[in-house]
DNA sequence: TACTAAAGGATAATAATTATCTTTTAAGAG
DNA sequence: CTCTTAAAAGATAATTATTATCCTTTAGTA
């Protein structure tokens, strides 16, 4: 993914420190504020978290990238992408993404409430396979 | 409903406080802490935004009410109840449940994972039928 | 190379939530 | 029906998370 023509295209200034952020999240996943910090002040030790905010608010409202809200979890963001589902085993904390076709169970709500549907939020809570054995 | 009993099946104090609250998320559905605590106080004038968050967190841990975490917005509770899907309108903000079967979501998501699912967090937006028509 | 609007950095301000402490009260024992 | 006590209420301080402000720096463009 080229994220300076990306950032250009939502009139974005290329800044390293966007750079910076964007590929932390493609690299490492979902992560939240926090660990978000912690990772990129590696590269810019002098980065301010009020510029790790206003970047975070700044790709949100262009949809560079999504937030996922978590029961009894902080916030974790990702680059955004196609609606997916996402999995949080509540032993080990481990948060993976799962593509599964979603449209039969849009549809059936659509017909149901007449809602035109357009975004969708989806966590479910478990155990996972390894959490599973011990 | 009988929330007394409710209350003392977990071990938790009947209060005039706890059942004023239960009975306004029966009641008014989905609320955030700020408009539980407006609706209270008319109630209990002297209740403290304190005794709320307690309280809230209290019941959360007993799993008497549930947190619903909506993409940009406030978190809303609600009373506990069997797994659905939560609806919110991207215009005039309406919230609203509604249920449709997701056993074959949570089946295929589960094959395709081997984790072991017990709890769904669904949001799904769009644009509800009245705010269509305008 | 120079200009300017946008972004960065530092920090103050605000908002949301939790912790602490004292007083009150629900619940159970006698 | 008292008495006792642990839990809960209420008030407020402290903490945490997020946003706003202000000045400096820099990306983008002429």
């Amino acid at each position: 993914m080229n994220y300076e023509l990306l950032l250009r295209e939502h009139k974005l200034k290329v800044t390293p420190q966007r750079l910076g952020i964007l590929t932390l999240m493609q690299n490492a996943g979902h992560l939240d504020v926090e660990e978000l910090f912690v990772l990129i002040k590696k590269q810019f030790s002098s980065i301010s978290l009020a510029t790790l905010y206003k970047n975070i608010n700044a790709m949100l409202e262009n949809s560079l990238i999504t937030e996922i809200k978590i029961p009894r979890h902080k916030s974790k963001y990702e680059i955004a992408k196609e609606p997916h589902i996402h999995l949080l085993c509540q032993k080990c904390n481990e948060f993976i993404d799962v593509s599964v076709n979603i449209d039969s169970l849009v549809d059936e709500v659509s017909m149901k409430s007449h809602y035109q549907l357009m975004d969708s939020s989806i966590v479910l809570c478990g155990v996972c396979e390894k959490c599973q054995a011990l």
